[in-house]
DNA sequence: GCCGAGTTAGGAACAGTTCCTATTGAGGCC
DNA sequence: GGCCTCAATAGGAACTGTTCCTAACTCGGC
């Protein structure tokens, strides 16, 4: 699970890089921050992040990591996994379908699609677990939003 | 956006049978919370179903919505969109690549698949909006939580 | 109509995230 | 290399969404 050397030497570069032309500081906090997630791919939440980067810069608090990985998202450096809107929403339609999901106004619509159900995912998979289910999420920017 | 009375009564017939053959109480309150998310496709939040639930049954509390819903949930009645965790997580791999997350632990593992890439999505949803990228996510039990 | 287990209302507690403000330090300029 | 300025930070308070707690209530069986 861990990241090679020379990935994350590259990912550190072009964290430079985005540092430097966007004309933001790569403080220490921040080259640690994006580091801890670089290195490797478990996909860590925040909570996990802190603790780690605290390791290295005892006194980091726990908002300049929050700060950072929104800096880094927004930057395209990472991304971010799941809690889209901080609220659950509910949906009666128990049959087998996916969803629109418009990253703007947050709105989601179902769609069913026969050719999508039947998706094979890759033979490594079955390695991994026992395969339950198999969603697809499409994302864009809804009718509405776009005006 | 809105169902069909003949589907609403359906999934309100399913609730009752459920109700029945669970040994559960068809109270007032988790009839009507049923009801609105039976009613609709937009994906309520819970604050929306309070608050639409107050107006038949203003006395409710907001913790008998949660504790309802769960239930459904759990009952299969309903399905709860993304809060999977409740927590951020972050991914320094930003080539594009898809999910199987374990529903037990949490656990997430990329994999990459040129099939899914070029997956082609209903028609349709050309005319809801933008398409900005489509993703995959496989849901499971990973090999270390079956044991 | 009465009783008891299951359910609820309301508020307190909790968890994750964001905001606020005084202080600090990165990086351009001499 | 040292100085200066403003962006960035630490730490704690505030906020938001969710869950827990307990006394009161109500449904459904008698």
């Amino acid at each position: 699970m861990a990241v090679s050397d020379q990935e994350v030497r590259e990912r550190m570069d072009a964290f430079m890089q985005m540092c430097r032309r966007s004309g933001l500081r790569a403080t220490h906090q921040r080259r640690e921050v994006f580091r801890e997630v670089a290195r490797t791919e478990e996909h860590p939440d925040v909570e996990t992040i802190y603790r780690r980067v605290r390791k290295r810069v005892p006194t980091v608090s726990l908002d300049t990591v929050y700060r950072t990985l929104s800096l880094l998202e927004e930057k395209g450096l990472l991304c971010r996994l799941e809690p889209f809107s901080g609220r659950a929403r509910f949906d009666a339609n128990t049959d087998s379908h996916h969803h629109f999901i418009c990253t703007r106004c947050g709105r989601v619509r179902d769609f069913a699609s026969e050719q999508l159900d039947d998706l094979s995912v890759p033979r490594e998979l079955r390695s991994w677990g026992d395969v339950r289910s198999v969603h697809v999420q499409v994302r864009g920017i809804c009718a509405k939003c776009r005006g």
